[in-house]
DNA sequence: TCCAGCTATCCGGATATTGACATATTCGGT
DNA sequence: ACCGAATATGTCAATATCCGGATAGCTGGA
């Protein structure tokens, strides 16, 4: 069990790792939305980008198919 | 310059991750919200947590603020 | 203490997203 | 090539976010 690592920069990019992060479980995008209490399109929605998608269905779907986020911020210690 | 490193679960996580990197490069909510297009309003409703945020607006902040964002997929190589 | 800058929050109307339903299209396996 | 599952996309009414403008509250400095 290793770890994929991706740069996130946009809807598209995390979009990608979702719809990667689902496949790996064997899962539908009806399925999961099911599990999660949204609607299909809004997974079809989210894998592809869509950039007016709410925050808090992106954080349901990243926690459904195990995908872990990191912020890295540049700090410069006087 | 050292890079501080946060796991990132909700709306509220990258809320404040937000507001640290704003913080840290001495910059009001109105001088950021003026310089990306956006209300002051929705820079202290995304730093506050809002779920109901669009994506959009998360990264534009996540950018003009110097966050990396990094996502770890566990993936099982047979 | 006074004041200026910053942030949180209210209202109101315009606009865009939402889910449900339906369906065209694509994809994978046999 | 065929068939069923999966996915992308259309419409539509309902709903919620959006911004502007305003403002109250908070904080730190002179």
């Amino acid at each position: 069990m290793s770890t994929a690592r991706t740069r996130i920069h946009s809807p598209s990019d995390i979009g990608l790792v979702i719809q990667q992060a689902r496949l790996a479980r064997g899962l539908s995008q009806t399925t999961l939305a099911d599990q999660l209490g949204l609607s299909q399109r809004a997974v079809s929605e989210i894998e592809s980008g869509k950039p007016t998608i709410y925050m808090r269905k992106v954080f349901d779907l990243l926690r459904a198919t195990g995908v872990e986020l990191t912020a890295e911020l540049p700090v410069d210690e006087r």
